[in-house]
DNA sequence: GTTAGTGATTGCAATATGCAACCGGTTCCG
DNA sequence: CGGAACCGGTTGCATATTGCAATCACTAAC
């Protein structure tokens, strides 16, 4: 259905349907990738998306994906000179996808089976609720958007990241014990 | 990334992270069309889905879909003769996908632009909170999978469909006086 | 036996994907 | 200065998927 052709954004949607409108942004398998390593992983820049990448997402279609982001207005790109690293960050609405995204966890832990060690983050998402969810919104707008956090709190995603940067690393080195 | 190419269903996922899980059978967006025309518009059959679809969804692809759908396990197809309309039905995993529904339709009352009178389904559900998409679900299990429903609780989709078959209603008798 | 309805399939042009090589620019280090 | 490493991509090309319209084999009703 042609999704954001990066060419032809301009397109009108295919319906005033929310759910629609909401898939013809979200609806590209990638998209929701890259969306998901630069939320949990806090990958901002193109190279460490590229190598951090799970499930091996090419260069061109990287490159591809982050301009439709930054277009439909989830993503923003720092600007930098030529040659000199840019930063990506989520905008609100990049953020908001959050939710979203849990739902996803939600539904994959409960229906597919999968690596056990990475369901870790999405087991600790659901099993959070929707103040962890918020408490998660909130430091990805510090981290993003420059929106102070409020001291006293704790840092819930860095609970998250810790979490889920200890299983790729188990991962990692069992893999090397196997090889 | 080849979602779920129907005829390599056996693919191995790409990484066992559940919201790539998840990506690789709902981020295709027609399979999220057909499930939301299936679910809130309650189309069964093949012929209903392809006059229905609000985003003018092609044969081949309705097709394709469905056949994906059934072997992902979110839907089940009625066995009939060739020739006789066989019924699609979703399982608990297909009716499992509502909360992503729910989330997706969310972001885009937010973040997207759209009809108007299209949006009234996803708005309600939204203010509706957790019990009203819980009593969605349990309606879907009595439609879909012939689970009693407890007749003193009210009937929470009725209230949807209505408010969304009006909504279509308006639309199309609007558009036949434009024209 | 014709007609309407069923769930699809087919052919074809246009588009998107996956992969690897490559590019111009910058920065670091000697 | 010279080279190497890193930066965000771009390019070419084979293959796969999409979108669209026509068509298919079959069933049921008249």
């Amino acid at each position: 259905m042609q999704v954001l052709s990066e060419e032809r954004m301009d397109t009108a949607p295919r319906s005033g349907c929310p759910i629609n409108a909401a898939v013809e942004v979200l609806g590209d398998p990638w998209a929701m990738l890259v969306l998901r390593d630069i939320m949990f992983g806090n990958r901002r820049y193109f190279r460490e998306l590229v190598a951090g990448s799970e499930e091996g997402i090419a260069t061109n279609i990287l490159a591809s994906r982050l301009k439709q982001l930054v277009t439909a207005g989830l993503l923003t790109r720092a600007d930098a000179r030529r040659g000199q690293r840019a930063a990506y960050s989520l905008t609100e609405a990049g953020i908001q996808v959050l939710p979203v995204m849990v739902a996803l966890g939600d539904w994959g832990l409960a229906h597919r089976t999968g690596d056990r060690r990475l369901r870790v983050r999405a087991e600790l998402l659901r099993d959070g609720g929707p103040e962890l969810v918020g408490a998660v919104i909130d430091e990805l707008r510090e981290l993003h958007l420059g929106v102070p956090l409020n001291p006293e709190t704790p840092r819930a995603s860095d609970q998250l990241r810790a979490a889920y940067e200890a299983a790729v690393l188990e991962r990692t080195t069992s893999e090397v014990a196997e090889s």
